[in-house]
DNA sequence: TTGTATGCGTTATCAC
DNA sequence: GTGATAACGCATACAA
């Protein structure tokens, strides 16, 4: 049917612009570059025309022509939850500082990450990955950083030190008097849960002490209130609980209470990264605070000096947790019990006595 | 130099793996689109080409050529906290399930949000936005939904339900005898903290009591704090406090609790999102509970139905909050505490006596 | 079933 | 300063 044209406005392009200002497309092309050699009375029309034709560039095409997407991956776990809020926001905000853009996708199963790493690296440029024990990476054709887990082969990673706190940690504990510690966590899922756990080994170790093996608890609520529920019923004892992350020492913690065991003095609860909920419930949990915005931001960092060439580090970027003492340790409250949260940056700690 | 090759290896292409082969690029493209008409023996020896050349098709280069980025692109404020995970989560699921990618963009500033809004559309087809107090984005070029926020002419936007939640949940306080009730929140930031305010004077004109001006507090913890000192100090006088959100809720109630006050007794507090903390809190705090990560999943629908055609909804898509009553508002606690949360999806509401 | 040729919208290298 | 024009890597209509 002649003259019937395509009433789909295909959008304006290079093309359109150059031509509506009587220029050639590299013209264009320069002054959206913000180039400098362009006279100002072109600078205008061109200006205008896009103005007015609506320009907006072609991401693709670009990309395609610098060899280059201009953007960050980055692969996290489903799991919800504050920590991945503010690692997000930590990897954002220092990508966005760099002009890199950022791609992300959430897979669950080994599977799911390896396909999820193969189609984005499509896209980008490189991949910042939470947790290592993940794909197995070989041959990844994009620069890799592994955030919180163990450095492989063709990888780099940073983490949030673990082993030490983990330790000292343990030796508060047993500081306390406490005996009979337990350890709650699946070892062989997280690189940083095995970790936790060898600071925990390491502090019985040095005091002649046999470490209880590691008791196996997903990292959910329910999960942790099935462990409570096995103490309360004697099939497990101690006098101090190590937890692998927050929700469950909430969770084991409030349902010991619930069932009528003193928290801290039967049993001493701690937990792992410091969850707003820890610093309102009582007692209050003591804790290990991880910088996990600013590993985000290292993790862009990396990534994005990868991308321009820069050498792999055969070692991990350790940063430096912080040890969060409040009350379900044994240490007594503080006299005010003041709930409102200490400014951020601002030491919490406040050891007493023990130790 | 003569003789001096680029040392970089630049990757493989569709035209290299097709060399290897020995077929045309055509072919390669058939077999990693998964055509089926291609033979079962040229398939083996292109895949095999791919597999050893360590071929990675290129986004960007497919991108032009299809004239779609296949990426939804995702607008948040920095806030953190849970709500903003759950959202990622809804929202990047369903975008995988309908073949997208997902690129996120953090942004405060309306003039942040704008560049960022403009740039993002250079790579994306369509956006998503929190909050529609933000860009005036008159001729996007690209369908945009908004979330949470209100409709405007370009867009189309899905939101929690509000007012009638916020009308019930004022009703409730009411109905607990409180006749001097405040609102904690700035409602000229948020269209969602407006709406409940909405409700919240609605509830008090259906029985002919004239509402308070809402108290206008960030939606941070210290400022709930110096909400509390006010009361405390007697420069705020209120029975019942209605809080724009639950970290406010806590944080208010927290150091009323630590000045003395008796909550529910003297001073009700009610909180909404329905945060962990929550649950885990004493008392218990009241809340609203809203479906964030099914509006993450329907904007991302939405978002993909408006890309491929689909007209703009006039009106907004609003899904069900659900009201979580817990005894900061002045019901009895449950006899037995249970603390641990309730499966989700199950109901958790357990109004008595009144109302 | 497979190959050829063209277009997708930029950037960048040359000339002019 | 500005304008042709060749990549960039893929999809696809059309031939064969």
């Amino acid at each position: 049917m002649p003259g019937t044209e395509d009433t789909t406005p295909r959008g304006a392009t290079i093309y359109s612009v150059a031509a509506a200002a009587g220029v050639s497309i590299a013209t264009v092309s320069r002054v959206v570059a913000g180039s400098t050699v362009v006279s100002e009375t072109t600078r205008t029309k061109v200006l205008a025309a896009m103005d007015s034709l609506d320009y907006l560039p072609s991401g693709a095409a670009r990309s395609l022509a610098v060899r280059q997407h201009d953007t960050h991956g980055l692969v996290l776990p489903e799991l919800n939850g504050p920590y991945y809020a503010e690692l997000l926001v930590g990897f954002e905000t220092r990508a966005a500082q760099l002009q890199q853009s950022v791609m992300v996708v959430i897979a669950n199963s080994k599977a799911d990450r390896a396909a999820a790493v193969r189609k984005l690296a499509t896209r980008v440029d490189g991949i910042a990955m939470l947790g290592s024990d993940s794909v197995h990476l070989a041959r990844s054709p994009k620069p890799v950083v592994i955030i919180a887990g163990e450095t492989q082969p063709g990888a780099e990673a940073v983490a949030a030190e673990n082993v030490e706190s983990a330790t000292k940690l343990t030796e508060h504990l047993l500081n306390h008097g406490r005996t009979n510690l337990l350890f709650l966590g699946a070892i062989d899922r997280a690189a940083d849960v095995r970790e936790r756990y060898q600071g925990f080994v390491a502090a019985h170790m040095a005091r002649d002490l046999v470490p209880a093996q590691p008791v196996a608890v997903e990292f959910r609520e329910h999960a942790g209130a099935g462990i409570a529920d096995r103490i309360l019923s004697g099939d497990l004892t101690a006098d101090a609980l190590f937890c692998g992350n927050d929700e469950i020492a909430l969770a084991v913690m409030t349902r010991l209470i619930d069932g009528g065991v003193d928290v801290p003095a039967d049993i001493a609860v701690v937990g792992w990264d410091d969850v707003m909920t820890s610093r309102y419930v009582r007692p209050g949990l003591t804790t290990v605070r991880q910088p996990v915005q600013q590993l985000g931001a290292v993790a862009a960092d990396r990534l994005h000096e990868l991308v321009h060439g820069a050498n792999f580090r055969l070692e991990r970027q350790i940063l430096p947790s912080e040890l969060v003492i409040r009350s379900s340790c044994g240490c007594p409250p503080p006299h005010s019990q003041p709930a409102t949260p200490a400014k951020v940056g601002q030491h919490q700690n406040r050891p007493r006595g023990i130790r």
